[in-house]
DNA sequence: GCCGTTTTCGGCCCGACTGTTTTCAGTCG
């Protein structure tokens, strides 16, 4: 219902925007449609218990209008809208070089109401003719239309990532190029990202950038300056990506890096704290009059603000503001805490490596530690392991840690919660395991209280050491269950179980929002790649980004743990 | 339409770029 009604505020100021009602009207419920999309409870339940005032950007008007959608399904004044403008003209505003005046402007005038109007517009030349609309600005939108057909909008993290680097590393290597950073979007490690951001200093601009637009992995030129370029690249399994290089001067590099880390959100919250003093921030720096007082490095703008300095992750403008903030923020988990990965299948399953492949490359990581944790027997598909295949398999995982030196190979499994709620495995077997992954793999699409219900009975289990992938997403492929949060949450931290931080670019699951609402309530994370092949090992990155923007201190992440404190945590919930 | 360590009205972020203008509107991040 979250997202339902997130969906609908947001059509609510899109439709608005079309319209040309009051920017800051608009921008009211663009913020309560994202406040809707972020929230960690429930909108339903907030309703039934008067709390939605609580919702950042809820007053009293807003409160009314969530309630008469949740009363009605409908809301008087997205009704009206829907009236007056058509539907399909919202689909307009994603389109790069269209905004709201010329969505308007092309239906008054020409009665474009959706996207195959408007590509007959541009075609007959009607479009180019409108007032204010030109050759240039029509080259645009017909590129804009191209590039969404081809890019289907955004790219999950795990596919712009490898691509962002490999770009910034050519970059660093041209004559001239001291820096290069990875801003935006993916250096918060958001799970999609819409474009990358590169920032470099360098000595000379302009051939820098038409050196980066000449890469041979540049699909077309978007734009080439002295201080900003900006191209398409193919990704792989299709479309293309769009990256930007901005050329930024030494002292003014923190501010820039700032600025183009955002969010935008924070970026507000920052700038109006800049104002408060009578000063102003802007990607050059943070001025008094002329005068630069801060911007050579981020730190020293959140200094001179005094705004807590926290890491790019939760720059989201969700709480990072608040006094603790900066302490939390210097606690969470990084990479580096990561003593092992405790979730990754091997060819006994459906993997593609055997046990020493991917203990050695686990070792090379500078691992301490795996947990092998192959399918249960009802997983066919995954080639799920019969109880007698399990117990020998068993034995081939505790031979296999005694051959290693230097890395413990710890026997797990990933049991199936079936659709009744039971476990695919006997209790007996899963005590031979030195870890339990529980997880749902069928009967996704049942309703809330079966899959909540499944869920929760799996924690009861003494010997289900975390909850797997807990929601089932596949990002872009298969939406979650519709699982209670809260409920869930509260079972693992009245049981003890943990949940599984799944970091496949695939799943993130759990997601930032529900990591953070579980870290808050003190329940324990574990960040697993669930790899079918070593080199998906190093997928562990985007699990920590996702933890981080969760708020998920070293502390409540079960990875962290040396080989030692980790045994006692795994009998934890046993005894 | 929300919101409050210069509060209940009057603000609400900032600059670059582009194209179509002849001083600026629209879009973007």
């Amino acid at each position: 219902m979250n997202r339902e009604l997130s969906a609908v505020f947001e059509q609510i100021a899109d439709l608005m925007e079309i319209q040309g009602a009051d920017p800051f009207r608009i921008n009211s419920y663009r913020r309560v449609a994202r406040s809707l999309k972020d929230l960690a409870g429930d909108v339903t339940q907030m309703c039934r218990e008067g709390r939605l005032t609580e919702i950042a950007g809820v007053g009293k008007g807003q409160a009314e209008r969530i309630k008469q959608y949740l009363e009605t399904g409908k809301i008087t004044v997205h009704e009206e809208l829907k009236a007056q403008v058509p539907a399909g003209l919202p689909a307009l505003l994603g389109i790069p070089g269209m905004g709201p005046k010329k969505v308007a402007l092309a239906w008054k005038q020409l009665g474009v109401e959706n996207v195959d109007d408007l590509k007959a517009a541009i075609e007959s030349g009607q479009l180019a003719a409108l007032p204010g609309m030109g050759t240039q600005s029509v080259k645009k939108i017909a590129a804009g239309l191209a590039f969404l057909e081809k890019s289907s909008g955004r790219t999950p993290l795990g596919v712009a990532w490898p691509v962002a680097h490999d770009v910034a590393d050519r970059i660093l290597k041209l004559p001239g190029v001291k820096r290069v950073e990875v801003a935006g979007s993916l250096r918060r490690g958001k799970e999609t990202v819409g474009d990358v951001d590169l920032l470099c200093e360098c000595a000379r601009g302009k051939k820098t950038v038409e050196a980066f637009t000449q890469f041979d992995v540049v699909r077309s030129v978007l734009a080439s300056g002295a201080t900003k370029g900006s191209v398409t690249v193919e990704v792989p399994g299709g479309g293309e990506l769009q990256v930007d290089l901005r050329v930024v001067p030494a002292a003014s590099f923190g501010a820039a890096l700032q600025y183009f880390t955002g969010s935008k959100e924070h970026n507000v919250r920052l700038r109006e704290l800049a104002i408060k003093k009578k000063w102003k921030l802007n990607e050059y720096g943070l001025f008094d009059g002329d005068t630069q007082i801060a911007g050579k490095t981020e730190k020293s703008i959140y200094a001179k603000l005094k705004a807590p300095f926290v890491g790019p992750e939760l720059r989201e403008d969700r709480g990072e503001f608040d006094a603790d903030a900066a302490a939390r923020s210097a606690d969470l988990v990084t990479l580096e805490d990561i003593r092992g990965d405790l979730h990754m299948h091997t060819v006994a399953s459906d993997g593609r490596c055997t046990i020493e492949e991917m203990a050695r490359a686990a070792k090379e990581m500078g691992y301490q530690y795996i947990g092998i944790c192959e399918h249960s027997k009802s997983s066919a598909i995954a080639n799920g392991l019969s109880i007698e295949r399990m117990e020998q398999h068993i034995r081939d995982i505790r031979e296999a840690d005694k051959r290693m030196k230097g890395l413990k190979v710890l026997v797990g499994t990933e049991v199936d919660i079936l659709s009744s709620g039971k476990l695919d495995y006997p209790d007996d077997l899963l005590a031979e395991c030195d870890l339990v992954v529980a997880s749902i793999h069928s009967g996704l699409s049942q309703d809330r209280k079966k899959v909540t219900a499944r869920t929760l009975a799996a924690m009861e289990n003494p010997y289900v050491t975390m909850i797997g992938h807990p929601s089932g997403r596949l990002l872009g492929k298969r939406e979650p269950m519709d699982v209670d949060w809260g409920a869930i949450i509260a079972k693992a931290a009245e049981t003890g179980t943990m949940l599984e931080l799944n970091a496949s670019w695939q799943r993130l699951d759990v997601k930032d929002v529900h990591a953070r609402q579980a870290v808050e309530a003190g329940v324990m994370l574990c960040i697993c790649t669930d790899a079918h092949h070593y080199d998906q090992l190093g997928q562990m990155v985007y699990g920590v980004m996702t933890a981080r923007r969760g708020w998920a201190g070293k502390d409540l992440v079960l990875n962290t743990r040396s080989c030692a404190q980790l045994g006692k945590l795994l009998r934890r919930k046993r005894s």
